[in-house]
DNA sequence: TATTAATTGTTAATATATTAACTAATACAA
DNA sequence: TTGTATTAGTTAATATATTAACAATTAATA
């Protein structure tokens, strides 16, 4: 077996297929002043009220450390706040403010327009095969 | 249509999936005291003899901004250096040293080993679609 | 209960990504 | 030939990733 084309490795194929498509998606996170980061983020407390910094990295994949310093900015932003938990003090809640929720509104439909763009020229079985070929 | 799921959102299966795959690449490189960028330019410049640079940053995904740092730090190790072409006095070539392609022989081994065990669980046909998938 | 271990976040140091502006060299047209 | 546009790299400013060390709190156990 001869080394095989760097380029057609796996690791080098998702780098490639994110490049592709996440530029479409920053344009518009640029409209709103949001990083790719900040967006995740307010991505994941449309779907939970309140959430602990722990499992916000883990559903952004956001590190921890990373976590902290775009919480910062996010908080200065006025979009989400810190809520220190009374049963464990260790624990630390994020909450989405009024202004951040109000920004689902703005930034969704653009973003769904986005990704109807490039799911469009795959078929419902291709993208199938695609999403469990990733998942597994 | 009820807004989808983030988590199965194609651009956080594809983070994912690297977040999955390339902590076990990046032990090996840190025994060689490389990181994933500095190995990527490693691994390209043994398939070239002699590349300018905006051509190693397209293979390399690596923005050219980035590979000015990177390529200096690859030259302060001692794996790499520059050499500015004759012809077009704008273009910068980068050449691997005799070090460098050494790295090759120990590097190379450790690394097919692990894309093999990736690439174990799934079926022919099902990596075809998936490399097919992401290419498209 | 005093100690130790585990958990949750944070800080620090270094490397890389993103975007825009900038320099030097070359190509090209008036 | 001069002025202009293009191209190849670089610099700068800010944001994020990676790794390791660290603080505070809670849990576990002798």
């Amino acid at each position: 077996m001869a080394i095989q084309d760097f380029s057609q490795s796996l690791p080098m194929m998702l780098y490639r297929a994110l490049d592709e498509i996440m530029p479409k998606f920053r344009c518009i996170f640029n409209e709103f002043a949001l990083t790719e980061q900040q967006w995740r983020i307010l991505r994941v407390l449309w779907e939970h009220d309140k959430i602990t910094l722990g499992r916000l990295s883990d559903l952004t994949l956001i590190p921890s450390p990373s976590l902290v310093g775009i919480v910062d900015r996010l908080i200065k932003a006025n979009l989400i706040r810190r809520e220190r938990s009374d049963t464990d003090r260790r624990m630390i809640f994020v909450v989405a403010t009024e202004e951040g929720r109000n920004l689902e509104a703005k930034v969704m439909p653009r973003v769904n327009e986005i990704y109807k763009e490039i799911k469009e020229p795959f078929s419902m079985q291709q993208w199938g095969q695609l999403i469990d070929g990733l998942d597994q």
